[in-house]
DNA sequence: CAGCATCCGAAACGATACTG
DNA sequence: CAGTATCGTTTCGGATGCTG
């Protein structure tokens, strides 16, 4: 989606950030990736509804945009890991009044306790 | 994009805001409404590049999620003017972190003096 | 002025089969 | 296990032309 796509102009930070996120899988897997790293078989897990392919194209935008770490270890039953950068451990954040506001009004209100605003639940 | 369309099962509050401002521009649209409310034409000349039915589309869907206000004025040359609601003026709000973290990591590293971070500039 | 209707093309997504 | 390849479907957005 991303990666860089654009001529180079945007009108806002907004409207970059979207595009970086802008896939219909992409805030399930940083949010997957926040709890901890997986692999790609967990990641599909963790997404349900996703498919292979739509999988590896978000996983690869999202390296390429810096969010996401790939950690290929070459053993004899193929194993890849992903991670969160820094980066998208920074994008998880600046997500989160995003999904406040979104549980908040879209969905049940708060039924949550409201203790701090860090809470970014299932 | 919204609108109620899903069968009513988001894995999460970013999801459901995702799918309203899912829009290619409904961002640009939030934001030239934020300044001040603004008729059809004015519109169009504010979101640069949007077609009048792509315009319209993405205004009957915020407006059908509670985020814009639409007031027809019955005059013979007609009048529309379009408006953000609190609810809007709540999502513009929590779309500033992002925003600010899109102008930060994707654009030109922090140009403007980082004031409060109440900046979401042009 | 503020739209609606219609047709079209591009892109994103999905399903399945196959490979290092 | 972790993809790649190919094909089909859907959805979104763009271009025009017409109307109250």
């Amino acid at each position: 989606m991303a990666t860089v796509p654009r001529p180079g102009a945007y009108a806002c930070g907004i409207e970059a950030a979207m595009d970086v996120i802008g896939g219909k899988w992409k805030v399930l897997i940083l949010w997957a990736l926040e709890k901890q790293p997986c692999r790609f078989g967990e990641l599909r897990r963790l997404v349900p509804g996703v498919t292979e392919k739509v999988l590896t194209s978000h996983l690869r935008e999202l390296e390429g945009d810096g969010i996401v770490h790939r950690e290929v270890y070459a053993e004899v039953p193929p194993r890849v890991e992903y991670s969160l950068t820094p980066l998208g451990t920074s994008l998880n954040a600046a997500l989160g009044p995003l999904g406040d506001w979104g549980r908040e009004h879209l969905l049940g209100g708060g039924e949550q306790a409201p203790v701090e605003s860090t809470g970014r639940a299932s």
